[in-house]
RNA sequence: GCCGGGAUGGCGGAACUGGUAGACGCGCCUGACUCAAAAUCAGGUUCUGGAAACGGAGUGUGGGUUCGAUUCCCUCUCUCGGCACCA
């Protein structure tokens, strides 16, 4: 054993190790229906799946961070006797490709393959458990046919459907962007405002399976509550009711037909206190309505001018606008006026609501400012409004106005409870023809289709004589051609005609191939469903997928909360329908990761884009009691910048920290140990240099430890470690070992939280270099405890863990042993020591035997010289005796 | 704006089920080694009064429940993630 730690072999050796051995190709153990032998007797599989990355160049700190909990779960696994798999691919499809060919010339599928290549050489370095024969890229059409399969069989079934849908359209460059391309409702590359456009878009019913989404959150027991509410909350299934308001007879005239105004509402209960009623500018009354009043089509071109993101919606001053348009109130036959409003969107319930100013905090506000009646016809529980009734005049919104009560002033209906005036009414309305109780979701149907080149190509031929025709399954893949560049002037495969060009499937004539792709979020919905059968040319998916499935332990970014996880089942789901997977559930046990954060320092300059600086570029200097903060200019000389505070590390804002740097400067150990000692994996992390130091520090410590306890001759854990012989500090050391394996199972295995298992090993290590015994009991007691830590350590640090067990005297290899064994006895303490409170307040400490009883704790409690000081033994009132932690005495 | 998190010494964090607040690490201070520095080793380090013994205060804010609250409940502030075309 060398004297000093030198990272750079001793993680050459153990990956070369690995790789000779292919320690981490993970085998099925399968054959036709049954497992054989060799997997039943194991404790099962373990399929650990941590988020595929974007190659978007170098690894990022949230990757060394992603990848590092996966790896530590898997080695921890495989050490516990489960058959383990932890793949890796890439979701290879997206828009910075594109971005960079604008930017560079280079084609998006050199870039993003470069990067793929670059990317998995510095996973390798990390030393991750990884079987890289099940690699996949998502921009493969080895990947992407199935992509392509499972959609044309959803476009079969009615899951896949096309509808109008609304896009960012930058007039200048001819182009749609993307909603982060779009700044303060500006082209990112033109600076021209951007107007919206409806265009013909694919899209998959996961409305459908709402219900289904929502009701298995329930079984996801391995889910953390805040992922499973949020997912919950962005379903948003709500049981409402259709009211169909009909036309008043004027605006019938005007309309030339007889029809109603159908919104949905889940308080039809304040049906009587709807006063007008409001549409979505997209809405086909409000264009009708446009063509007849200038200032109305100005209106409504600017609220579609708007941003459609639920942010801005939501933040945006509440406007609108009188259609002119009427309809007559349901049950009253009241004449109600139309307004288009630029909250009302579109895409959700039927683009209509109805305004009960009274009850509703948004429509109270409309009403004020417009001079519309308010009519309050629900009044609380008990008592009255605290702040009058809502309709006096001058009436502040309060909170109560919005909450269930009792109706009044709502005709027949009146008295009634939340519930019941639901169901009156409701049913009411049903008789008349005039609405129906219905189920609504918040969450959309989910549109796939982008007007963009790096993306998978959707499988359909449009035929001027057939209409749409899917691509026949013998010419799947529909391959992108990789040689294109964009450059930002739209989609260059509509450029293509080589690609466009193609005969009809059906009738043979001339035919133009659909040039959409698919948005990236199909690709990353059913990855994990690929790795098991990643090598099968035939099949999307083969009965190994059931082996494997579900993946016991997913890790990612707490910002794929929503998204990618509800894709993601929803497309497993419809798999399932198909018959093609048997699990209902993808990811039984879900990690979100925090972000990895750093600071942000910039300067905004006075013409052009804000410049970012990156942290390492800066100076602090107290100036005048406060903090300022310099970067250096291009000649060397320093200009003040300006602190941002913390931020995710991105490109954007220049705050990241190359992982790649610190493996070459400390060793991958050392990037995965600190990483997982700075903070559990749940929170957010932030960046801090000197806390690398200290990882590679305790790393040393440890190779020092076991150098000097070698170096003295070696010895087996095994001999002279009998309880009844050893000594007090020798039985207090085995103690404290096996406390530490305990607590450093509990960590890894149930809690998942890294940062303590590996304080509990410090503090065993520091145990062992204060212990210092070197008797040949003494020694053996050393042995022990330093082969548990080594053990306990290796699925955070496993190179150097490696080469410390050869060092230990063992001819075995590390990556085969199995997790260590726990030794009760050694557990075992004679007495325990118990917190004095008087009232609650510290004043002492008692030692008694571990198995006194409550009488004797009291006793010695009472007697304890600092805590009986402050009280008079006769003014006890009661004492409270938790076993094993305290005594509380209440005078 | 809405939904979901978070806030504990100079800093990252620990305290798992309501029971010793500050484990472990960083930084800093003192000392040893050294011509010197780095590295390493030993000791100290929440604030505050005190020479010490021993007290007092203290977990973002304000309130509540409890013998006892970082932990449970309510209020507010700040902050992070998501909001459907970034991935």
């Amino acid at each position: 054993m060398d004297e000093r730690y030198e990272p750079a072999a001793v993680e050459q050796l153990a990956q070369q190790h690995w790789n000779e051995n292919r320690s981490f190709v993970a085998r099925e153990n399968f054959s036709g229906q049954s497992l054989d032998a060799e997997a039943q007797l194991s404790k099962g599989k373990f399929y650990c799946l941590s988020m595929f990355p974007y190659p978007s160049g170098r690894l990022h700190m949230g990757h060394v961070r992603n990848y590092t909990i996966g790896d530590v779960l898997s080695r921890f696994a495989r050490m516990q006797g489960r058959n383990v798999l932890q793949p890796m691919g890439w979701d290879a499809f997206g828009l910075p490709a594109e971005n960079a060919a604008i930017a560079n010339g280079v084609a998006p599928a050199k870039w993003t393959r470069e990067n793929i290549a670059y990317m998995k050489k510095q996973l390798q370095a990390l030393g991750l458990a990884i079987d890289w024969e099940r690699e996949i890229a998502t921009c493969d059409p080895s990947y992407y046919r199935w992509n392509q399969w499972l959609f044309l069989r959803m476009r079969e079934k009615g899951i896949a459907y096309k509808k109008t849908g609304i896009v960012n359209w930058d007039p200048l460059d001819q182009t749609v962007l993307a909603n982060e391309q779009v700044i303060d409702g500006r082209g990112w590359r033109t600076g021209v405002l951007i107007e919206k456009r409806e265009i013909p878009m694919y899209y998959l019913n996961i409305t459908a399976y709402g219900d289904e989404l929502l009701g298995d959150l329930a079984s996801l027991e391995g889910w953390p509550e805040r992922v499973k509410l949020m997912q919950a909350n962005w379903i948003g299934r709500s049981t409402g009711c259709e009211v169909n308001f009909p036309y008043a007879p004027q605006t019938r005239e005007l309309m030339g037909k007889d029809a109603t105004l159908k919104v949905f509402t889940t308080r039809v209960d304040t049906l009587y206190g709807a006063t007008f009623l409001a549409i979505a500018a997209e809405h086909p009354l409000a264009l009708a309505a446009s063509t007849l009043d200038d200032g109305l089509k100005t209106f409504i071109d600017e609220c579609r001018r708007g941003s459609t993101m639920e942010a801005d919606v939501a933040t945006m001053e509440k406007k609108g606008r009188p259609t002119g348009y009427h309809v007559t109130h349901p049950f009253t036959g009241k004449l109600m006026q139309v307004w288009v409003a630029n909250y009302v969107l579109m895409g959700y319930g039927e683009g209509a609501v109805m305004g009960v100013p009274a009850h509703d905090e948004r429509d109270f506000a409309f009403a004020r400012k417009n001079n519309i009646k308010i009519i309050s016809v629900v009044r609380p529980l008990q008592g009255n409004y605290e702040k009058g009734s809502p309709d006096a005049i001058n009436a502040e919104w309060c909170d109560t106005y919005g909450e269930h009560g009792i109706t009044f002033n709502s005709g027949e209906f009146s008295g009634l409870a939340f519930e019941a005036a639901m169901e009156a009414i409701s049913i009411a309305l049903e008789q008349r023809n005039l609405g129906r109780k219905r189920v609504q979701f918040r969450l959309r149907d989910w549109g796939i289709s982008r007007q963009r080149y790096w993306g998978c190509p959707i499988p359909l031929i449009h035929c001027e004589h057939c209409g749409e025709v899917p691509v026949p399954e013998i010419q799947l893949p529909v391959v992108l051609p990789e040689d294109l560049v964009p450059d930002g002037s739209g989609n260059p495969l509509n450029k293509t005609p080589s690609f466009w060009q193609v005969p009809c499937p059906t009738c043979g004539k001339s035919a133009r191939r659909e040039t959409d792709t698919m948005d990236t979020f199909v690709d990353s919905s059913w990855y994990f469903l690929r790795f098991p059968c990643a090598n099968n040319l035939s099949a999307m998916v083969d009965d190994r997928v059931n082996y494997w499935l579900p993946v016991d332990q997913y890790i990612g970014g707490i910002e794929h909360a929503i998204l990618h996880l509800l894709y993601s089942r929803f497309w497993t789901k419809v798999m399932r329908d198909l018959d093609l997977v048997t699990v209902n559930e993808p990811f039984s046990k879900l990690l979100t990761q925090g972000m990895v954060l750093n600071h942000i320092y910039s300067q905004q300059p006075s013409e052009g884009r804000r410049a970012y600086f990156n942290p390492l570029d800066i100076t602090e200097e107290q100036l005048d009691g406060q903090k300022n903060y310099f970067a250096k200019g291009l000649g060397g000389e320093p200009f003040r910048v300006s602190y941002d505070g913390l931020g995710t590390m991105s490109k954007s804002k220049n705050n990241g920290v190359d992982p790649q740097i610190l493996v070459e400067k400390y060793g991958a150990d050392t990037a995965r140990l600190f990483m997982m000692f700075t903070a559990p994996p749940e929170q957010s992390l932030e960046w801090s240099d000197e806390g690398v130091q200290g990882a590679y520090r305790f790393i040393r410590r440890l190779w020092k430890v076991v150098y000097e306890h070698v170096s003295l001759g070696v010895i087996s854990a095994h001999i002279h470690n009998h309880t009844g012989s050893l000594s007090t500090a020798q039985q207090n050391l085995r103690r404290t070992t096996h406390q530490t394996l305990t607590r450093v199972t509990d960590d890894i295995g149930r809690r998942r939280t890294f940062n303590t298992a590996i304080s509990a090993v410090m503090e065993l290590l520091n145990a062992v270099i204060k212990f210092d015994d070197r008797s040949p009991q003494g020694r053996a007691v050393t042995q022990e405890a330093l082969e548990i830590a080594t053990l306990s350590l290796s699925p955070i640090i496993p190179h150097v863990c490696h080469t410390l067990w050869y060092s230990l005297g063992h001819s075995t290899h590390l990556i085969d042993m199995p997790w260590p064994k726990i030794d009760n006895a050694a557990l075992i303490q004679d007495s325990i020591t118990l917190m004095v409170q008087v009232n609650g307040r510290l004043r002492g400490q008692i030692t008694v035997a571990s198995d006194a009883d409550e009488a004797t704790v009291r006793a010695t409690a009472l007697a304890e010289p600092s805590v009986c000081k402050f009280f008079s033994t006769a003014l006890v009132k009661k004492v409270i005796v938790v076993p094993r932690k305290l005594v509380n005495v209440v005078v």
